[in-house]
DNA sequence: ACCCCCTTGATTGTATCCAATTTTTGCGCG
DNA sequence: CGCGCAAAAATTGGATACAATCAAGGGGGT
């Protein structure tokens, strides 16, 4: 559809957020799996899949690049960013403090429609442990990003938002995919702890929940071996990528 | 080849990171309180003066947004942010948490280079803080950008940066001008404690160096009449933003 | 046959142009 | 003299066009 004549004939739909249109679908894409790292994203094609010209789609990518689920190289184009280990490493350790804020803020100050609003996710991420698939990891994501909206510190969201995210993408590239039921039971006794204000509790318990996040992520399997490991899984990932484009 | 027609006359510096300058040049602007909170940020003025297109600023000005330093509104161009007081809390919060991680990462495993490197710094400080100029906010911001590169974790670098340039703009609205000299001996007493590896200390010295900052930005003192204040200050930032032009 | 250089094609970097929206100016009216 | 409304000016949003750069393939030389 759209098509039709020229541009002119569909109305345009705000005439603004189409940018942003682009931005959450590719990010949504990155996280789901759907385009794995180190996939290129040319303007061009990115620019004709969503109607737009290359001037929104360049807007996108900056932003994805600013969150670094993108990696940008000086003329040579923008592709899905592939986080070394190292790094991976630093953004949990960043993410393990933002969280630990988030916690500190809410631990005892949770109301009771906050409390009712986490428990309906969980148990949405429950009925989706059964599938695999990559909704599961989305939806833990998007617990911790609850989690931080419910603190009112808008800055606080948008870090946690942002590495949430770039794990994502971690766990996407490292962990093996038949792993993440368990997060769903951490996240039901966090809710309870924060309820209770047992606010150490809940601060051991995020603290051990992100552990378990990044172990699942093969980050402690590899602490010498890494330039080796880091080798085979790329090869790994060209693999699966070159099914998907055939 | 390549033409001496039109503009080409000049050597281009180097073809790219025109548009690092142009954010560089903004970023350093605001800092140091030559462009004001609530300052309009037109396009074309700023790309006459950079000697650039409309793209490249605004690419620099869709940065700066994306740090908080400006503001963009739909179709009614960016400004200079000029966060509230509630924000401004916000960022100190999170501020106080990325730093108590840099200090835990680095007590006790400062290298005499590095130590040598922060106490030079803290000497330019020194010499930079008789004149109460903007010069003296920027680099005790400087000191604690150092103190997160020398973590080697590149993330906490960028949220670091963005946290400190966002207090230095809180500092440049809400502050008095002559209050920043005790800052030198804070940091200087921190080096040492890090250096020593009192790791503790170092923590607490920090978490009192930041909470010194916030007072000093007035943030303690208006806890009610947020509203009343936020006016009077937009209204003494007109005045000097009147005279600056004319 | 292999390697190097050059040409060709694809893709990005930047400027300019048109459309849309906001803001200001000017004017008539109460 | 102030207020509302309309037209104009200024400014931003987005697309297109052109220049520059990078990746690859093809001839010529050794």
């Amino acid at each position: 559809m759209a098509a039709s004549s020229s541009r002119s004939a569909t109305i345009r739909p705000l005439l603004t957020d189409r940018s942003d249109a682009v931005y959450q679908g590719l990010r949504r894409a990155i996280i789901e799996q759907a385009l794995l790292p180190g996939d290129k994203l040319p303007e061009d094609a990115i620019g004709d899949s969503f109607g737009v010209s290359r001037t929104l789609v360049r807007s996108a990518l900056t932003r994805l690049a600013s969150e670094g689920l993108v990696e940008q190289r000086r003329n040579r184009g923008a592709a899905v960013a592939s986080p070394s280990l190292a790094s991976a490493r630093d953004i949990f350790d960043v993410r393990r403090q933002l969280e630990d804020l988030a916690i500190r803020r809410l631990a005892g100050r949770l109301t009771p429609a906050q409390a009712a609003t986490l428990r309906r996710h969980v148990e949405r991420e429950r009925s989706a442990a059964g599938r695999d698939g990559p909704e599961s990891i989305r939806l833990a994501g998007e617990f911790h990003i609850l989690l931080a909206e419910m603190t009112g510190n808008a800055l606080l969201v948008r870090y946690i938002g942002e590495v949430v995210s770039r794990c994502s993408l971690i766990l996407a590239l490292y962990a093996r995919p038949h792993s993440s039921d368990c997060a769903v039971s951490e996240h039901a006794r966090l809710i309870e702890a924060l309820e209770a204000g047992r606010a150490e509790e809940a601060r051991q318990l995020m603290e051990h929940h992100i552990g378990a996040v990044q172990e699942r992520a093969l980050i402690e399997r590899a602490p010498e071996g890494e330039q080796r490991l880091r080798q085979v899984l790329a090869d790994y990932a060209q693999t699966i990528r070159g099914e998907a484009e055939a």
